[in-house]
DNA sequence: GAATCTAGTTAGATTATCTAATTATATAAA
DNA sequence: TTTATATAATTAGATAATCTAACTAGATTC
């Protein structure tokens, strides 16, 4: 909501930026021969973008009063709204997260009247959880401003960088998420 | 240091992964008619890969003891040692966090004694903080991991994917960063 | 010299995770 | 059919990384 964070520091002896040279020279310094230092420069960035990104989104959702993860479980609710039956636990092992976790998201969003709970008439143990109206509601609201979003962190690519880059990006993310065993 | 989540869920009606597509039509429904959304596609994926890449670092850095942001803030001591003055201020405007989680991750690296406090001689608000000794072995002991996984992160793109991809990734972070107001 | 500003820390909260224990139900084995 | 085991969800309690607000102690300004 505030934007780049207000300053709380004044005058200040500010820290130069030091872009990625030095890292580069100190991983020179450090790195395993086996090790491919042009890949790993490429990581390292990755890493320091995806933390910025992270960051960006959490802040334009910021205004909907909801975070990242909980806007994800409830996309999730939504498009697989057509399934007979979606348990916390099957939603755990597609995230990622344990149970627990997902238990405690999921009550934060039947708090705000956005999902249900039905306990599961072939299995008493399970629970079917489903998005209701007023979470489509909510979905409604949120997501223009979700996809401008995820738009803005891109506009200044050039259609012929764009392409490339989509093909690179998919095939990390999916090379990714079978490492980790996740994925959505 | 378990590499993926232990299963903890055994049989399960697991869900599909979706993959993209069901996202995209969503978007056809639900983004304004200003977003474009190839661009919105793109940075998708870079949120999802982001989170994914945030996840893989902190599980290898696991082992280590060690999460990504105290690691990146003991690397930045490293590479701003030369610097007459170095203070928690400093340090968090760089880092775009407060001046007391700052303070927080210090303490952590205190405890440990990789770095020490001195107060500084010509402003006695002021503390000066430096890498010692034993935070210099300790990067020795971490990085050839932590280039690793970065470089592990990029394995199997081709020599011209990675020659597009870097010069992509330097422009999208250095906007983001100007954005963000941050950077290191 | 009194008021104000700044740096750092502390206190206390929130969010997203985790593990371990608990409860209830279901399944398998004796 | 009882007993043991397994599973699903939740609860309890912990940790990590953040935040804001209040506090302390120096520095600056008027």
């Amino acid at each position: 909501m505030d934007g780049k964070l207000t300053k709380e520091n004044a005058t200040e002896q500010q820290l130069p930026r030091l872009g990625i040279a030095p890292y580069l020279t100190l991983m020179g310094d450090t790195a395993s021969s086996e090790t491919d230092q042009d890949a790993a420069q490429l990581g390292l960035l990755m890493l320091w973008l995806g933390d910025h990104v992270l960051d960006i989104m959490d802040l334009e959702l910021s205004s909907y009063s909801i975070t990242e993860s909980k806007l994800d479980l409830l996309l999730m609710l939504f498009l697989h709204a057509d399934k007979e039956l979606l348990t916390p636990s099957a939603l755990a092992d597609r995230m990622g997260i344990r149970r627990s976790s997902v238990t405690a998201l999921l009550n934060w969003l039947e708090k705000r009247n956005w999902i249900n709970r039905e306990s599961y008439d072939k299995d008493g143990r399970m629970t079917h959880v489903r998005i209701n109206a007023e979470g489509r509601v909510f979905l409604q609201q949120v997501l223009p401003q979700f996809w401008s979003t995820c738009a803005s962190l891109i506009e200044d690519l050039d259609t012929e960088e764009r392409k490339l880059f989509s093909k690179v990006l998919l095939k990390l993310n999916d090379r990714i998420e079978k490492r980790l065993g996740v994925g959505r």
